[in-house]
DNA sequence: CATTCCATAGAACACGCTTACTGTCCGGAG
DNA sequence: CTCCGGACAGTAAGCGTGTTCTATGGAATG
């Protein structure tokens, strides 16, 4: 479990962190890295170590001068509390985790901002990490956050339908919950089989339609479906609802136009420019998300196809590069920020502690919308290239 | 000092953490969260706590049947060791906080990565935050991450150079170094008063002259400077490269010219607006960066402005936007990613921990260089308008 | 003046884990 | 046959705080 994990992140081979023996007690002399202590501050202040604690906790009735002797003496001797002791004495630890794929990804960045505001307006710290993109990765951060004890472990993304990795996931979940925190999924979809997690979610689906059904009413109808990972749940729930506007207007989705690859600027710089030199037959893109879209823009540009005259472009997240694109780009607002924030509100409930509500396995939707901007026209009568 | 960490967050009025007196000890039947310990482990496999111990650690001889009896009874409990108890018990929290602005930023985003992958590489976990721009909120989370007993604490981005802001700074620093930690300042100048730090800087000055002896080399004189909180480092140094190569080609920087702000869009946007219809002279435009650029980007082409034809216009970061533009932006490239990885390096030392270099006091200065895209041109004879 | 009560403060233990220090058992050397 | 060393395993002492439970002094009450 240990050796995998270490492989799994990629360390050299830390057995956790070997002693390094660091020839601890008896501290006679410079013993190297050494902190004032409660003790400390309590031998100093002339007090017992319950009235440093009750003077920093202010739990417990504690006279002025007293008070003032023991912040002095905290004061003198730069005493700063120990977290970790505090955490083992029953305390929460007061940190959430959140493991996405990719920190410079504004739509991860996005949310990840959500859930730092959230968890600080509850006084609470966070642990960030990037899986990169892989599941095992993924599993070995959300146990590194469990042992850290974190109050909520959020897992941002799609997800791939890989049964022994859910299963996996679903494992973890139990465990944080039986230790009193919670796995939240951050758009993706539930384990199945009963995990208790829980989860935001935002209307993927129907964000597709809409855009899809944008472009139809524009008389477009061979609509290219441009990157994301195949097998990813974001890319499965994006091409339904693409497909199901395609069919609700009478439209059969023709394969060809279905070209899923990865989410990165250079597939949809690439696999556009290939399919302009291929002669694909089509009106309209519609790229898996807005990265995508910029890549796709470039390719379309050097080719000398004009967008939105020759041909339409979407995109899907509205990102802030949608705004700089030219034209601007028409895509789907996904509220991303506040997806993070409720992650974080789902798991440790608001900021105020006192509504005992207890966290609940919930589930949270949040709705997406178009935005239009330039970067879409009714379809040319004549021909992409001629 | 509680209470004005509290308010400095932004948190309702927590005291830390109140006791939410949660009934513990004499935990009878079903009382709450309660996980499988070590003692626990050891006692379904018949050993006692010290071979569990072993077990997970690998650092001393344990009998094939014993491990594996230990391993078994770990997995049937669903055992996750406690990182608090660990920390507690003296090994290294393996932890290293990051304190930024702005996650989306880009800018701080890189920066970020770089340190996150730095981390892991350590098996080492992240803390991240965003100051947003507000020193006690910094100097908040700075103690927040102490308390945690963070490895390093890596403070990034340009700050301002208020007195008490600084003293108060160094007096963390002093703090962190005396209990073993280390204080790492990314991006910006050292604390002076001897505080014991270590700095990851970029050649800030440095890029700013060359780019704007780029533009100076292209005929530009009349250079304007757009954006950049005024009393910040980062400003001040950007400034200061621009003025030296512009008094190095015997140009006499006309006061008009310099017009700081912030960092945002909207600020280049509204700005460059504003002088545009002021009719200010100018012929080039430095963007005090890249998301200015952009700003001022759009509030030139809604002008009816070419860029470069009728004003060049340069930013500073290399951040991705940069070449989404149209045209693609000519800026400073900055090694952010890298400095984000030697700033943990400066702090822990490399992944390895074998290499006893005494983390010392070390200072690192990475090189800047421009990248040269499409948005300068010589300068044009006519006048900007006619 | 004796009794009760409140406001404080201290002593001591628990939290879960690591590790120095002590064994114990066994094979082989003397 | 005794002695010694190696391979394991157990005991117990912390690590720094929070939180009982108990104690003390004086004010308030009868």
């Amino acid at each position: 479990m240990n050796p995998t994990r270490a492989q799994a992140l990629g360390s050299a081979s830390h057995n956790s962190h070997q002693g390094v023996s660091r020839m601890r007690r008896q501290s006679t002399a410079a013993d190297g890295p050494r902190r004032a202590t409660v003790t400390d501050v309590a031998r100093r202040a002339g007090v017992s170590t319950a009235t440093v604690s009750r003077v920093m906790n202010r739990n417990y009735p504690v006279a002025e001068a007293t008070r003032e002797r023991v912040e002095a003496a905290m004061r003198e001797l730069g005493y700063v509390v120990n977290a970790h002791a505090r955490a083992l004495a029953g305390a929460s630890g007061r940190t959430v985790g959140i493991i996405v794929n990719e920190l410079i990804d504004p739509f991860y960045a996005y949310i990840a901002r959500g859930v730092e505001r959230e968890a600080a307006l509850g006084g609470r710290l966070c642990l960030v990490c990037c899986a990169q993109g892989d599941p095992q990765r993924e599993l070995a951060f959300v146990e590194l956050m469990h042992e850290r004890r974190a109050d909520a472990v959020i897992v941002v993304g799609g997800s791939v339908a890989d049964h022994g990795y859910t299963s996996e996931l679903a494992r973890r979940a139990r465990e944080l919950d039986a230790g009193g925190s919670k796995l939240v999924l951050c758009g993706r979809p539930p384990l199945g089989e009963q995990a208790p997690t829980a989860a935001v979610e935002y209307d993927n689906e129907g964000g597709a339609f809409a855009i899809t059904d944008h472009l139809l009413m524009q008389g477009h109808e061979r609509i290219l479906y441009l990157g994301g990972p195949p097998k990813l749940s974001t890319t499965r729930d994006r091409l339904a609802g693409h497909r199901r506007a395609l069919e609700l207007r009478g439209v059969t989705p023709d394969p060809e136009l279905a070209q899923p690859g990865t989410f990165s600027r250079n597939f949809g710089y690439r696999r556009m420019a290939e399919l302009l030199r291929d002669g694909l037959d089509f009106t309209a893109v519609f790229a898996a998300n807005d990265i995508v879209a910029a890549g796709a823009a470039q390719a379309l540009e050097e080719a000398g196809v004009r967008v939105p005259e020759d041909i339409s472009l979407v995109g899907y997240d509205d990102i802030p590069v949608a705004q700089e694109l030219r034209p601007r780009l028409t895509t789907v607002h996904v509220p991303l920020e506040e997806m993070g924030r409720q992650a974080v509100r789902l798991a440790v409930g608001g900021g105020d502690e006192d509504d005992w509500r207890e966290p609940t396995t919930g589930a949270l939707r949040l709705g997406t919308h178009i935005v239009v901007r330039d970067s879409v026209a009714p379809r040319s009568s004549r021909a992409i290239r001629m």
